[in-house]
RNA sequence: GUCCCAGUAGCUCAGCUGGAUAGAGCAACGCCCUUCUAAGGCGUGGGUCGGGGGUUCGAAUCCCUCCUGGGACACCA
């Protein structure tokens, strides 16, 4: 708990108190105490609706209730320093915030660390994302869910979960023998052989570039050979260079996994038998028309499944079933699947086999990556994988940049569609909201830069008192928020949280920034506790932007 | 037809557990660099929170209904 949690946690306390003194309710009828930061400066510091909340307990007016309330409260306690009723029968609280000044210690002592929390509780929390089939370029949508997964991850792992991140990779089915045609088809059309695309084959044109490859290094020896050793051979290169490029691709988006999950293992494992005999055992199961069915529909589900086809092979479901079933045999209390829009309708079935596996269907919560819209010179651009036209992450990272491409999808709610504006992220202008905190952090850097050209630099011991405009009592206030913001973030799986924060800290800074200046050598007393709050400013601001994947310079 | 997401300022979006006069950014208009980075700050204008009902002290937020846009509804993955 920082500061600014044990002061909220006191005051509320306090009403609490207050309210049992005053003989307004028993102490079992309470509501939870609400606090609020109002939005007027004017209205307190925190405010609390309690004399409303009261009404009909204590079947008297709420004003009436707020001034008994007052009455039983002790001050003092609270760290408070005046209180006043308004409106409909709000309590404004103005604090003594003199105690803000012991956050100043506290974040340069915790350093990289600031922000965590153990509101997560060590809970063993599985995050899988991205699992694009290894087919292909990573698109828009695939970007989106690595920047959302990504960070959502990294909030979790600082609010105390205990995080492991997963893709799977889809290397069994039918679209890995279709890529497997399709360098094949690709290696004989370098070879000038004409040979056709199989009709759902991959277009893109990394594929055209394996078939050079191909022809180069083998020449016309796959020509000859048997369908059966060059399609085997085919889909093992197709699949290497595939999952070799996506993990590079990854990397070089800041993002990565602590496991990666071939489909095909589950084969070789007997996973998948096993898990259909488990849900067998738990009559989940049935035979119809030559197909295995399982039986989703008693379960939440629209309809009934199917699990084994009518020629005897599996559905993609099936595996899955089996994928989620280990998952959970690995520890996981929770699976968070980070899904395309594309796979919503999936839900319900997936939740049913998790129940019908004997688990609580509450274990598996899956976000919804909404679609991403790109516009061009004021056009919406349309995206199709099978005709390879789409625009890549890659593409995206090298016109837009790294740091605005994280920026911009952290910015926003993972479901909700989004317009990815190429031009405005790219241009390098304040339209360009990735600046705007990147130079705070910046800002301060040169300051303690030139700070320290002086023989002066921030010192945990140093005489905070002189911290008390309006200003910095702002910044501080803002910085306590940090370690709150992100547990929030966690618990409601709301990584944009972060950014929305991250903006509020910069806008606060810059105002401060404007409003005093922090070198002045006639008091040095007071520019080494001003280059202390501004160095946790930095700190809190890095740490901030490490959850979102995006760098903090020490110069622009 | 069923289900999901969305509809908030000219544009892109926030809006917490239902709270006070609904907020940012961009765009428009004014002001602030002899001073630690002006990629910044300060200010002004701009709103039927898609429509209509309901719940209540109080609704952008919760419930119902309708409208509009997008998406999903395979023995594909």
């Amino acid at each position: 708990m920082n500061k600014v949690e044990q002061v909220q946690s006191k005051l509320k306390e306090e009403i609490k108190q207050a309210i049992i003194k005053a003989n307004l309710a028993e102490e079992a009828q309470i509501p939870a105490v609400i606090l609020e930061t109002p939005k007027e400066k004017a209205h307190g510091d925190y405010s609390t609706n309690m004399a409303m909340q009261l009404t009909r307990i204590a079947k008297k007016a709420p004003r009436q209730i707020a001034e008994q309330l007052i009455e039983n409260m002790d001050k003092s306690k609270a760290s408070i320093e005046k209180i006043e009723i308004a409106g409909p029968g709000f309590i404004n609280f103005y604090m003594d915030n003199s105690y803000l000044i012991d956050l100043i210690p506290e974040i340069l002592e915790a350093g990289d660390h600031y922000g965590e929390s153990k509101v997560g509780n060590g809970q063993k929390v599985q995050v899988e994302f991205v699992s694009a089939n290894p087919t292909g370029d990573l698109h828009l949508g695939h970007a989106r869910g690595a920047a959302v997964g990504d960070s959502l991850s990294n909030v979790l792992a600082k609010a105390g979960y205990d995080v492991s991140r997963e893709y799977y990779i889809n290397d069994a089915g039918n679209q890995i023998n279709n890529l497997a045609l399709s360098v094949e088809a690709r290696y004989f059309q370098a070879l000038g052989i004409d040979k056709p695309m199989p009709e759902d084959g991959y277009q893109g044109a990394d594929i055209i570039g394996i078939g050079q490859t191909l022809a180069e290094e083998f020449g016309d020896k796959y020509v000859n050979s048997s369908d059966q050793e060059r399609f085997q051979a085919f889909r093992e290169y197709g699949l290497k260079y595939e999952m070799g490029k996506l993990k590079q691709d990854l990397e070089n988006f800041r993002v990565r996994f602590d496991v990666w999950y071939s489909e095909t293992s589950l084969y070789q494992n007997g996973k998948i038998e096993a898990a259909l005999e488990t849900l067998r055992d738990n009559g989940h199961v049935y035979e119809e028309e030559g197909a295995t069915w399982f039986r989703s529909s008693e379960l939440g589900d629209d309809k009934d499944r199917v699990l084994i086809k009518q020629d005897g092979s599996f559905t993609y479901l099936l595996p899955d079933i089996a994928y989620h079933k280990d998952k959970l045999e690995r520890g996981f209390e929770k699976l968070i699947n980070i899904w395309g829009a594309d796979h919503h309708g999936y839900i319900p079935r997936m939740k049913a086999a998790i129940e019908a596996l004997g688990y609580d269907r509450e274990a598996l919560e899956v976000e919804i990556i909404q679609l991403v819209h790109l516009y061009k010179n004021g056009e919406k651009m349309k995206m199709s994988k099978r005709t390879g036209k789409a625009v890549t992450m890659r593409d995206l990272i090298d016109e837009v940049g790294l740091d605005a491409v994280r920026y911009f999808f952290a910015m926003r709610s993972a479901d909700t569609h989004m317009d990815f504006d190429l031009d405005l992220a790219v241009s390098q202008s304040n339209e360009n909201p990735v600046f705007y905190a990147q130079y705070a952090h910046a800002r301060i850097n040169s300051i303690l830069r030139s700070a320290a050209e002086q023989g002066l630099i921030f010192d945990r011991e140093a005489d905070f008192k002189l911290i008390q405009s309006e200003k910095e009592i702002e910044l501080l206030k803002k910085l306590g928020e940090f370690p709150l913001v992100v547990a929030e973030a966690a618990q409601k799986r709301m990584p944009h949280r972060i950014s929305n924060y991250i903006f509020e800290l910069a806008s606060v800074f810059h105002s401060f920034y404007n409003a005093e200046k922090v070198l002045d050598l006639a008091n040095k007393e007071k520019t080494v506790a001003r280059l202390s709050l501004i160095k946790t400013a930095q700190i809190t601001l890095k740490n901030a932007l490490e959850l979102i994947g995006v760098s903090a310079p020490e110069k622009m």
